[in-house]
DNA sequence: CAGTATCCGTCTCGATACTG
DNA sequence: CAGTATCGAGACGGATACTG
């Protein structure tokens, strides 16, 4: 028995959108942003990472890398010094993302500007 | 003034990440498979889009379809008919969105097993 | 059919404070 | 420095009912 009713769908769901997995993975909340500034920047300490970031919370920050280590995306040092220093780097797995984020760099500085004008054009009702 | 303080930024944030926005557009929730169905099933209704997705409900897919519309990516027309016919299909801008769709599916294709192993290999904790 | 209008629970995120 | 703990606010989604 189902907990709750759904409406049926036709087709099984990553059947029907076989990249939601890897979606969810790499599109999440601040994954983008963390996996451009250590492929781009290379090697980064936790605070580094939290500056460039622009604000993220360290809480919010830790969930984000803790998850990224966990797929293999990311990799994590700890140095036990005085006082402590942890790096964290891509890994060759996360660096393999690279030609995604390039063909995405690309259509954005193609049709970008697309968007923008669609935007100014659209008049009908934004429910929100 | 700003609204809360944050921590400086080291470096502006679509200059830190500059594929950010496509990102927002692109992959919000419901929106990557709802451009899919569209771009793999041709042009649908309403109804249909429903039960492709997978029980999204009629509040929601409006919400992304909206949004989608606004953006260009999708284009909307409706028939007044009885009963009324709506029609969804998806424009040029959003197909061009295809190169990028391939190139997740291949990365997904080649590189998510190597992403099975890894959280099967992580023992360390999660939080959440 | 194609939505809109409400109400409400959940879950994430962010702010703040505190620790080894 | 590198986090953890706690709390509150808000977006998001689900269920249900109603309209043109």
């Amino acid at each position: 028995m189902a907990k709750t009713w759904r409406p049926e769908a036709d087709t099984d769901p990553v059947e029907a959108c076989p990249i939601g997995p890897v979606v969810d993975m790499v599109f999440s909340r601040w994954t983008t942003p963390i996996l451009w500034a250590l492929h781009e920047c290379g090697t980064q300490r936790f605070v580094e990472l939290q500056r460039r970031l622009g604000g993220i919370t360290p809480k919010v920050l830790t969930q984000r890398l803790r998850q990224l280590e966990r797929d293999g995306l990311v990799a994590r040092t700890y140095h036990a010094e005085v006082p402590p220093r942890v790096e964290y780097e891509i890994t060759d797995l996360g660096r393999s993302l690279g030609s995604v984020f390039a063909a995405l760099g690309e259509w954005s500085a193609a049709h970008m500007s697309e968007v923008e004008k669609a935007r100014e054009a659209y008049t009908g009702p934004l429910p929100r």
